[in-house]
DNA sequence: TGAATATATGAACAACCGTTCATATATTCA
DNA sequence: TGAATATATGAACGGTTGTTCATATATTCA
C-alpha cells in the first residue's frame, strides 16, 4: 500500500476520489473525535439515562430505580456523559440532579430514533 | 432498589417523573436498538469510512489506500455498516462499490460534527 | 483452464469497556 | 459531633470488539 504502482489496479482508477475526500476539509483528528462522540451514545444504559433526561432533570437515584439498576453503575456512566459534555449537574443538598447539556443531543437521538424505526 | 420504601427518601419524591419516562412511549427495546446503532458510529475506521462514502461510492481498494489499512481490516467493518444498514455495495466485475444507503445517515453524522466543532 | 486480482471471512489475540464490590466523600439532622 | 443518606471512585473481573493472518471465493483475461 506505499505506492500506487503496488497497489492494486483498482486504485490508480480512482486516485481522484481519494484525493478529493482528502480535500474535503474535515480532519482524520476531527473524525476520530466524533468516533468518540458515538461511542458515548453507544451504550444502552448511557442512551437510557439520557433519554430519561430529556424531559426533566434527574437526580442518581431516580435514574436507578428508572432502570433498575446500582447507583455506582449509573454514578459511573453519569462521570461518562459528564466528561463527554452530553449533560450538566446541579447540587441540592445531598441530591445531584443531573440533565442534558446541550440541544444538539436531543436532534441527534431523535434521528437515530428514526434510522431504527424504519 | 426492590420497592419505593427500601430505596432511599430521594426516590420517594420523584416517583412521578420516573413514571412519566417509563410511559414516554420508547421502549426499552427502542433505546436498546439505538444504541446498536450509536455502537457503530462509534469507531474511529467505520467514521472515517462513511464519510469517504459523503461524496462518492468506492471500492474496497480505495477506501484502504485513503484510510492506509488492510483491504481485509476495511472489508470486515464494510460488514459491520452493511449488516447496520448503513452502507450498500453494488458489484462491477471483481470490484465491489459501497455507498451510503440512507440520507439519514449524513445527518446524524452532521449534528455529530457540529457537536464536535464547539 | 489457470494465473492474477478484488473481496470476503474464520480464528485468534490484545486492548478496551461496563459492571460489581468495597470504600471514600459530602451533606443533613438529631 | 456522629449517624444516616446520596453520590463518587478505584480496583478487578468478564465480556466484547477491532485488527491481523491465513485462507477462501469470485471474476477477468490470457
Amino acid at each position: 500500500m506505499v505506492d500506487k504502482i503496488e497497489c492494486c489496479e483498482c486504485c490508480e482508477h480512482h486516485t481522484e476520489l481519494i484525493e478529493r475526500v482528502r480535500k474535503s476539509g474535515v480532519s482524520k483528528e476531527r473524525l476520530y473525535d466524533l468516533a468518540e462522540l458515538f461511542k458515548v451514545f453507544g451504550d444502552t444504559t448511557r442512551i437510557r439515562i439520557l433519554f430519561a433526561l430529556f424531559k426533566n432533570e434527574m437526580c442518581v437515584c431516580d435514574i436507578a430505580e428508572l432502570l433498575s439498576m446500582t447507583h455506582s453503575a449509573i454514578s459511573h456512566q453519569l462521570r461518562v456523559l459528564k466528561q463527554a459534555k452530553l449533560v450538566k449537574c446541579r447540587k441540592d443538598g445531598k441530591t445531584v440532579f443531573y440533565s442534558l447539556d446541550d440541544s444538539h443531543i436531543e436532534t441527534i437521538i431523535g434521528q437515530g430514533l428514526n434510522h431504527v424505526s424504519e
